[in-house]
RNA sequence: GGCCCCAUGGUCAAGCGGUUAAGACAUCGCCCUUUCACGGCGGUAACCCGAGUUCGAUUCUCGGUGGGGUCACCA
């Protein structure tokens, strides 16, 4: 077999040689050491909290080595491409502060190294498939869907490996004459690797490669022996061949990528020697877990979990910096650590570090996420957490959004309530859980939602109310209105120290917590709530007079 | 089924041949306290199993078991 007059018979049209493309392509011209890493993901539209989690372990490496971190839009499926879907990814990422160097934008590509679209680097891997025919690495395939299966039929029958190796590789002894009167029938064809693998021994005496995960450390496997696809019958090539040559050209340094490409790592070794390319450092992540009703762990599903999806984290009104905060405590165990000894820092200044990653599959703990939250939010300022929330009632609560913004001063001062001091209160999760925990501050939210106390006999509510209208100065002071508040309990029977009361039960219907459940409970509706003063001198003279008012039927 | 990855309390996890086996979340108790939060103190709770190496294994090796992944002209 002539490989030259073969590969001119595939590749008509190609003319640019390899070296033509390592000039197009030169060596990044970046400090030794840099690392450059890039995003992957395929156009589904669906962008999920892994994508996240890799894209914060890429970002923190590219940006903590003087390096580059890029994205590159994988979307050599056509079959499985969703409009609109680069705009979803570049925004959803944008939204947790992941912004790239170079790559793709919603505006275009930008970078030295494109297209960043595989799609449109077809002509580069038409390139390396030729050489590959012509150095007798890879070759024309006709074998049809229905032949394909057959084949498969007959492995599973003799239990061999299903696949296209050694002698199943029946595309491999066709002549000159046979593949060029195929293509003059107009057969479709694919190209595949010709692989230098043994396959006539078993998997357990096949020579073993090993690779230095920057991750998990070396990893051994058998060498590859399958002649895997590398360009479709559409001239496309398949992900395989494109991570080579694109993360070749593109200069990655660092591949971060989920485990479920282990399995293939073999191939993509295969691939990277005989094109003569440097292997870079594979990083591979492990997938996030969650546990589920019945109590057994498993992988996040994108059908049954729309925690996966990080749409979930929006319309809840998650905010970014505190998920970041979150992921981060599980991409690198000293994190947590590291955030203690430094509570005010800023996260770059955390020493960022793949191979503290962990190579076992965390659970994602949506109770850790919330605790994470309230640590992250009570840092910020009410301010800038009225504008997150008024941005996000626009897009995900049109009806509460004109309540929000109607005072501006009055919400930042309920947003603010018992967070000053040193112990500030951390209350605040995320958007959702604001609006309810604050919601009995607006009337047309305002409901009496808990019973009165056990200790207190029904016919005592009243005037316990009406004694603590007479007495009700707006302008008294914290301690002066408690002052009254307690003398209004002991009037009543009710002890005026919680301690009196626990220790001469039957002297006291109850105690001045009591006698306090049921101002609250008039003012907010709610048997607990942040501090009631502070909350009456929010809520201002009137409205406060008004509920307590129509609680007793005045 | 073949191959690969993973395995410390309920969860995330330190550990890298000798430790009272950290810490965080959750949980329970106490303190603070007018409720709830916040904060403080304390408690319950773990090295998957079996061999081997070793004076000594959570740690190293092998074999199981369990969980996960993968075996497409999808990524």
């Amino acid at each position: 077999m002539d490989n030259m007059k073969l590969a001119d018979l595939l590749f008509p049209n190609i003319t640019k040689t390899p070296e033509d493309w390592e000039k197009i392509y030169p060596e990044r011209d970046l400090p030794e050491g840099a690392y450059v890493t890039r995003l992957g993901p395929s156009p589904t539209g669906f962008i999920h909290l892994g994508n996240l989690y890799g894209a914060f372990a890429d970002e923190r490496m590219a940006h903590q080595h003087d390096g580059v971190f890029f994205l590159r839009i994988e979307d050599t499926d056509d079959k499985r491409y969703v409009e609109g879907a680069v705009e979803t990814i570049i925004t959803a990422l944008d939204y947790f502060g992941i912004s790239f160097d170079e790559g793709a934008f919603i505006d275009g590509d930008h970078g030295a190294y494109g297209p960043y679209h595989q799609s449109e680097r077809g002509e580069l891997y038409q390139t390396f498939a030729k050489k590959m025919v012509q150095n007798g690495d890879a070759y024309p395939c006709f074998l049809t869907s229905e032949e394909l299966s057959e084949i498969r039929a007959k492995q599973e029958e003799i239990k061999a490996n299903p696949g296209i190796y050694g002698k199943w590789a029946v595309s491999r002894e066709l002549t000159y004459e046979q593949i060029e009167e195929n293509i003059k029938a107009g057969k479709p064809f694919v190209i595949r690797l010709k692989s230098r693998g043994a396959t006539d021994i078993p998997a357990s005496e096949m020579k073993q490669i090993s690779i230095e995960d920057g991750i998990r450390g070396t990893l051994t496997m058998p060498e590859n022996n399958m002649d895997i696809v590398i360009l479709k019958a559409t001239g496309i090539p398949t992900y395989h061949f494109a991570h080579v040559i694109d993360d070749h050209f593109m200069r990655t340094t660092h591949v971060v990528r989920g485990e479920e490409w282990l399995s293939t790592l073999p191939a993509h070794y295969e691939l990277f020697n005989m094109l003569g390319f440097k292997l870079p450092v594979f990083c591979h992540t492990s997938h996030l877990m969650k546990i589920d009703e019945t109590g057994s762990k498993r992988k996040l599903s994108k059908r049954k979990d729309p925690e996966l999806s990080l749409d979930y984290y929006r319309q809840d009104g998650y905010f970014p910096e505190a998920v970041r905060e979150y992921l981060l405590t599980i991409l690198n165990s000293n994190y947590e650590e590291w955030r203690m000894e430094n509570p005010d820092a800023d996260y770059r200044e955390f020493d960022f570090s793949e191979s503290r990653m962990s190579g076992s599959g965390a659970l994602f703990d949506l109770v850790k996420l919330n605790d994470v939250c309230k640590d992250v939010l009570v840092k910020i300022p009410a301010e800038e957490i009225y504008s997150f929330l008024l941005n996000w009632a626009e897009k995900y609560r049109p009806e509460i959004h004109g309540l929000l913004a109607e005072d501006p001063d009055y919400v930042k001062k309920i947003l603010d309530l018992g967070r000053s001091g040193n112990k500030p209160r951390k209350d605040l999760v995320n958007c959702t859980q604001i609006f309810d925990f604050i919601k009995y501050f607006f009337d047309e939210y305002f409901e009496i939602q808990d019973e009165i106390p056990e200790h207190v006999p029904a016919e005592d509510v009243k005037p316990i109310l009406e004694g603590y209208l007479a007495s009700y100065d707006h302008s008294d002071d914290q301690s002066a209105w408690f002052d009254k508040i307690r003398g209004l309990a002991t009037e009543l029977g009710y002890a005026a120290k919680p301690k009196d009361f626990k220790k001469n039960l039957d002297q006291y219907k109850g105690h001045v917590g009591d006698v306090s459940t049921v101002i609250r409970l008039a003012v907010t509706g709610r048997s607990q709530s942040p501090d009631v003063w502070e909350i009456q001198q929010i809520l201002g003279e009137e409205r406060t007079v008004e509920r307590i008012k129509k609680f007793i039927g005045r």
